[in-house]
DNA sequence: TAAATATATAGTATAATTTAAAGAATATGA
DNA sequence: TCATATTCTTTAAATTATACTATATATTTA
């Protein structure tokens, strides 16, 4: 990342201590009046400068567009999406999928993770993973045998142990004998692994 | 603080999401269109209810001016000691039982509770509690059938279902077939409820 | 039953970004 | 040293973004 100037850095300073204080960012008239310019298009342009500099984004055409890119995001705590399964399409995280947040410490399990997913159903009964349950999801495409993941297949989302039984066939295992393995020909079906599972949360 | 309703809290989790993906906070329209309404009143509406009930604060005329109120609760980690079962003697928070502590925000479950209990065995994998799971231990006598308690007779500690099946008969009830019930007289046999279970986290 | 909640249409006024043009000061490289 | 680039700042204005208000209706809750 490249150096920035004192009066860039003035700018920068002053969006953060803007935020902490309003709790959302400023306008470039609020930059000018805080710095002492005469002109908006002053801020303007050194926002556009550190935008450059990869220090903030800004949205274009976007009233308080401005969002300072921070390496070290590690606030304490983290606001985790509650994500229900839908019929049809992947758990993503647009709003009519999430039920609520949940606030976890960062490292709270061994692994990063995106999101939580609510369990539906009991194909994984033997693993301790039951309906209503939540699973922390870890959005990757690095799976290997054994990995609980949470697949789709063409629509169909599901989440089972993954288990490579040729270079071109997957098997999606459950854990609970009343389910049979799934057997995915990658030729043939499209199979999209949404994620792993790095943990589990149970509310009595 | 007052209630609030499920859309409110729907509105509420928006505006989070938002900001956690965006860095600033949404637009009436943005609220609009991610919740589904075809006016930005009604977003209008239900952030003034939210703004009435103290959980957002709104800065009048300004674009994008809300700003989520942070109840210390939302912040605030709490030391929870992992505490190992003992081969004798109750599972106490002495530091030779306490594996190590572990950050969890207040309300994490819907139950306070005291202590994350190391789960040894497999007398409840029906139940999806499984070998290495942590248990979250509300310390409380007060118990109901069904309940997931964790039991004290005579030095050993067991982690079973609670069934009272007469004024002074107990049955601590395993999930799982390879076991059998623990049946105690009450008069004879000293029963000491240490707590019962609010919660299980596991790690993958 | 009254109040609260939820949602819509419609419109106005203000907020805010962006662009163009200009100029001065400073830094950099040949 | 000089030419060029960068930084910094201004005036001015066009355009879009956005909040807010009025009014209305339906449903739910206390």
């Amino acid at each position: 990342m490249k150096d920035i100037t004192p009066q860039q850095q003035k700018v920068l300073d002053c969006i953060q201590v803007y935020i902490n204080k309003t709790g959302f960012p400023p306008t470039r008239a609020n930059i000018c009046k805080e710095l002492g310019f005469k002109s908006p298009n002053s801020a303007e342009t050194h926002l556009r400068a550190l935008e450059k500099k990869g220090f903030i984004s800004i949205e274009s055409g976007a009233s308080r567009g401005i969002s300072i890119i921070n390496p070290e995001i590690a606030s304490e705590d983290n606001e985790y999406p509650i994500v229900g399964l839908v019929a049809a399409g992947s758990p993503t995280l647009a709003s009519e999928n999430v039920e609520k947040v949940l606030n976890c410490p960062k490292g709270f399990f061994g692994s990063d993770f995106d999101y939580f997913l609510r369990v539906r159903g009991l194909s994984m009964k033997d693993a301790g993973i039951m309906e209503d349950d939540l699973i922390a999801v870890k959005k990757t495409q690095e799976i290997r045998n054994g990995d609980i993941v949470i697949a789709r297949i063409e629509d169909e989302v599901t989440i089972k142990y993954f288990q490579r039984s040729a270079p071109n066939i997957v098997h999606l295992k459950p854990a609970n004998n009343d389910f049979k393995d799934i057997e995915v020909n990658l030729e043939e079906t499209e199979l999209y692994i949404e994620g792993k599972s790095v943990g589990l949360i149970r509310e009595n």
